[in-house]
DNA sequence: GCAGATGCACAACCAATGGTTGTGGCTCGC
DNA sequence: GCGAGCCACAACCATTGGTTGTGCATCTGC
C-alpha cells in the first residue's frame, strides 16, 4: 500500500472532491482518482460515493479514515525523526532498561506530545558520544566523561540526576534478609558486575567505590547476558551485584531475587547529559528541568569524584570519604 | 512511500537480517534489499550498516523504526477496520458531538485497547440503520424506531441510556438567569429546533413532549448549521432550544449562552442501541455493560411513551403524565 | 591459511505500476 | 437546455518492483 494514496484518501475525505486535493498535492485530479481506485481495489472496498458534487466517505471509508490519517501522521513523524538537522529531539541512551530511559520514558508519559527519539549509540566508547553531539548525528547523549578537560569547547556536560544503587542478591545470600544495608556490611562480599569495559564510566565508578569502601568489587570476565547473571545469582550464596534503583529490567519473577537499598551513605550514580554548548535543542530544556522534580537523595550520598567537581559554585556538592 | 517497504524495514531491523525478514515476508533477499536500499535512497539517510552477520541500525535507523512500527501497525489496524466480515466492532452514531458518541469516546479512553470505528450513516432514516445492521455493515446502531414492531426479527434494538435535556438560551432571554427550570416554567416560551425530519425519532420525541406539557415547539425550517442557530439565540429575547446535556458541541464561549437543566420532571432522551439477535459483536458487550454505570436518573423523569414499553419486565419504566 | 558457508549487493530482465494528456458522461444550477 | 464542474476511462510511457543469476566480503572450522 502506497502511503502518497493514503494521503490523497485523506485529504479527498476531508475536502470532499478529489479536484481540491489532487491541486493541494501538486498531481492531476485523475491521478487522485486512479490512487484512490487502487485503494479501493486492494482493500476489496469502495470508499467513496461519487456524487455531482463531489465524493463523500462510505461507512468503510469512514472506518478506514482515523487508520489512514495515523498512518500519514506516522510517515511525517517519521519523516521529521530522520531529517538532517531533523527537529525531532533525539537523545542517546546506554540501554533501553536504564534508569536514564526509565526518566525519559516517565518525562514522555506526562508530556505525551513531545516527538522524541530514544537512541543507542552501539559503541561504549564516550568519546564517539561525544562526536556524535558535536556533529549533531543527536541533540544529547547521557553519558559521563570522567576527564572534563577532554570534552571539546562547543560540548558541553551537565549533572542530570543521580541514581542510587541497590544491592541485588540470591536468597541463599547472608545479605538476603536485610532491609537496608550501609557500604560497611558490603566489606568482604564479593560484589560482580560483569561486562564492565575498563577505562569506561562505570569501570570509574566502581574503581572509586571499592577505593573509598574497600569492597571487594569483581568486574572482570565477560557478559553473558542479563538471563545468565540472573540465574548466577539466583543460585549462589555469595555472589551478590549492584544495580540503580530506578533501573527497570524485568527480573524474573521466577528468581526470588531481592533488591537491598543501599543507605549511610546512599551510593549515587550520577548520570550526566552531553549536549551542544551553543544551540541546543529547543525540548531538551523542558526534560531538563523536569530531572530537578525528580525526589532528591538524602544529604549522607556519596558520589564518584568526577561528579563532585563543581562546575558552577551552587552546583558543587559535598564530597564524602569515610 | 511503501509500507510493505516500512514493514520490510521493521522485520529486519527485529530480525538482524534481510535474509530472515524476507523469507517471513515471502520474498526473496534481494526484494528486502532493494526495499531497504529505496527506502534509503528517498529518505537521505543510510538505516542499516550491513555487518557480515546481519544488519544493525544506525541512529536514523533506531530513531525510524518506533514511527515506521505504528505506520505498520496502523496499516495493519486499517485493513481489519473494513476487512469484509470484519472482526473490528463498528457503531454508527448520529453525530460526532451527540451524546452517543461522548459516551462511546469515554468508553474508548478507559479501554484504549479496544478496536472500534465510529461511523455515520449519512442518511436520517432508522431503516436504512436497521438494514445496515441487518447486512452486517456495522455491528450497532444509536438509533431509535419508535414503532418496535417494525424490526424485523433478526434485529433487537435495547435501551442504552438516558439523555437529560437542558435549555439553551442566550444572555437577553427571560428565562437566562435560572438556576433550573421545570417544564411547565417553559410552557408559552418558543422553543427552536431547527433540522427536524419528519417522522424522525426527534420529530417524535418533541411531538409527545409538546403534547405532554403543552409546549410552544417550534420544529420548522431548514438547518443552517450550529453556527447560524447559536447566533441566532444569542442575541435573541424569546428564542430558546433544546439540548442535550451530554452533547458536547463546542459552543463558542463568546455567545455567552446559557445551559440550564430541566427537572421534575427531568424530560430524558432515551438512546437505544440496535444490533444483530444472533452474534453481536463481542465487543458490544463491554460497552453495554458501561451505560449502565453511569450516572442513573431522578425517579421524577419523563421518557417518550416508546421508551417506556417494557421490553422485560425488569426493565419497565414508569410512564410520568402530567 | 584455506575452503565452505553465510549474508548482502549488483546486473539483467520483465510484468505491473503510476503518472501524464485527452475525452466522455453525469449532475446541478441558471 | 446548456454550460460548468467533477469524476472515470483510454492510451501512452517512464519508472518501479519483483524475479533469477552472480559477485564480493566476512566469519567459521579444519
Amino acid at each position: 500500500m502506497d502511503t502518497e494514496a493514503l494521503r490523497s484518501f485523506v485529504r479527498a475525505a476531508e475536502l470532499g472532491q478529489l479536484q481540491h486535493a489532487a491541486d493541494e498535492l501538486g498531481v492531476t485530479q485523475q491521478a487522485v482518482s486512479k490512487r484512490i481506485a487502487t485503494l479501493e481495489r486492494d482493500l476489496g472496498v469502495r470508499l467513496f460515493t461519487r456524487t455531482a458534487r463531489g465524493v463523500e466517505l462510505t461507512l468503510d471509508g469512514q472506518a478506514l479514515l482515523p487508520h489512514a490519517r495515523d498512518v500519514v501522521a506516522g510517515v511525517d513523524r517519521g519523516m521529521a525523526a530522520i531529517r538532517p538537522g531533523s527537529r525531532t529531539l533525539r537523545i542517546d541512551v546506554l540501554g533501553l532498561r536504564t534508569a536514564q530511559a526509565v526518566v525519559l520514558h516517565d518525562y514522555w508519559r506526562s508530556h505525551p506530545e513531545t516527538d522524541l527519539d530514544v537512541v543507542t549509540l552501539r559503541v561504549n566508547d564516550p568519546r564517539a558520544a561525544v562526536a556524535a553531539v558535536q556533529a549533531g548525528d543527536i541533540d544529547a547523549s547521557f553519558r559521563s566523561v570522567t576527564d572534563p578537560a577532554a570534552l571539546p569547547r562547543d560540548v558541553r556536560m551537565i549533572h542530570a540526576f543521580d541514581s542510587p544503587t541497590e544491592l541485588l542478591v540470591g536468597p541463599r545470600h547472608p545479605l538476603a534478609s536485610a532491609r537496608t544495608l550501609t557500604p560497611a556490611q558490603l566489606r568482604r562480599h564479593r560484589i560482580w558486575v560483569p561486562g564492565i569495559a575498563p577505562h569506561s564510566e562505570w569501570a570509574d565508578f566502581y574503581d572509586q567505590l571499592a577505593t573509598d569502601f574497600d569492597l571487594r568489587i569483581d568486574a572482570a570476565g565477560p557478559n553473558f547476558g542479563n538471563e545468565v547473571l540472573l540465574d548466577i545469582l539466583a543460585d549462589s550464596a555469595d555472589v551478590a551485584t549492584l544495580v540503580g534503583s530506578r533501573d527497570r529490567y524485568i527480573w524474573p519473577t521466577n528468581h526470588d531475587l531481592r533488591r537491598i537499598p543501599i543507605v549511610s551513605p546512599t551510593l549515587a550514580y550520577p548520570l550526566s547529559l552531553i549536549l551542544p554548548r551553543a544551540n541546543p535543542h529547543p525540548g531538551l530544556r523542558a526534560i531538563i528541568d523536569h530531572f530537578a522534580s525528580l525526589a532528591p537523595l538524602p544529604a549522607t550520598t556519596w558520589r564518584p569524584s568526577w561528579a563532585t567537581t563543581p562546575r558552577r559554585r551552587e552546583e558543587a556538592v559535598e564530597h564524602h570519604r569515610p
